[in-house]
DNA sequence: TTATTTAGCTAACAAATGTTAGGTAGGAGG
DNA sequence: CCTCCTACCTAACATTTGTTAGCTAAATAA
């Protein structure tokens, strides 16, 4: 089972506030616009979520579950580093592709959270970000790495990664398998094919 | 002169609202949560503004201003692609750095910008990028890039440049000019050291 | 002096907000 | 049959929202 199971109603709650929340922002959605997107009135809502706090930590708790998933057994796993990394790469953007507006609700909209669901989400991110960062350590200590500060290396690399969920488009150009190792192309080897 | 000059006070309620807008988000900044921080009633803001939507503006075109400012003559300039493009990435890094509030606003929060002004931003946007994009082009046209997509890597190297301004902080290890060039070091010439 | 502009105020507005209380219709389980 | 649960409803609530109207006092220009 890949992520906590939940009723069929719910998850249709969950799927039109994830588009609307990406669409207009959190706080430009108000629960009478999810209400009449779902074709119910907005008290309604309440009998599946207590608040609409709720639903925002949901998705953004959900998405969260995804990208460990995608990415644990990658790096527990006994690869080489740059493998390791690459396939991680991959993943990532794989759960970004997969849940275009989750993740967009997952990067730009997790502020709007209240306290202390806030402080959870931040530390349930700050932990995946970790993964990633200790790949990176162990790549500079094995010298493969340039021994840039490495959680700069680590923001610079997820950065990059989780701006795909702005433009990408399943009917784009680039699979998402594509769009992975292109930029763990770019970002393990760099932009310039010869110095 | 940098930027078109403005009222003293005009230039006060940019300032308080770029750090609430950058703080707690546009739509969750209320005319009163502005009208507090500089000590004076909501109504009055409107001797200044005509609209909340037009304070968003002024900042999001201000700051497009300084981005235009800062790389415009290193692009138009006769420098080798390499060096260019690392100055172009230096130069708008500083933009970033020297105004925080108003760059996380620029990037995060445009979305609410009222029609036509959304367009115009866009379209400004998209000017903007084409500067760079020209010149990774360029590099590709002259086998000094990768033959990726010119789009894709252009928007891989906005998307590292532009999330320094989630973490950067004046008082931190590194200097705006030591990002900027680690940022072109890594996006130019690649993370790992040997392959 | 007089006239005009500037920068602020109080009071009010209609609309929209998240949420709760309390109800109803329909199906399931005993 | 009766009871309970699910999923929705209507109606209302207290707040908060952006904005306008109309005013005053001080500074500036003629």
């Amino acid at each position: 089972m890949a992520v906590k199971a939940i009723s069929e109603r719910k998850s249709q709650i969950l799927l039109v506030s994830e588009a609307l929340f990406n669409q207009r922002g959190y706080m430009a959605t108000s629960v009478r616009d999810l209400a009449d997107a779902l074709g119910m009135e907005a008290a309604s809502l309440y009998s599946h979520y207590k608040s609409k706090d709720e639903i925002l930590w949901t998705i953004a708790n959900r998405c969260a579950d995804e990208f460990f998933e995608a990415i644990s057994p990658i790096a527990e796993s006994g690869l080489h580093t740059q493998k390791k990394l690459t396939d991680m790469i991959v993943a990532h953007v794989g759960v970004i592709t997969r849940n275009i507006d989750a993740s967009a609700v997952f990067f730009r909209e997790w502020r709007h959270l209240a306290e202390p669901r806030r402080v959870a989400y931040a530390e349930r991110r700050n932990a995946y970000e970790g993964i990633f960062r200790a790949v990176v350590r162990k790549g500079i200590e094995e010298n493969l790495f340039k021994n840039y500060d490495e959680g700069f290396s680590t923001r610079t690399i997820m950065s990059a990664l989780n701006w795909t969920h702005t433009w990408y488009r399943a009917d784009g150009e680039l699979s998402s398998e594509e769009i992975g190792e292109h930029l763990a192309g770019i970002l393990l080897n760099g932009l310039v094919r010869t110095v």
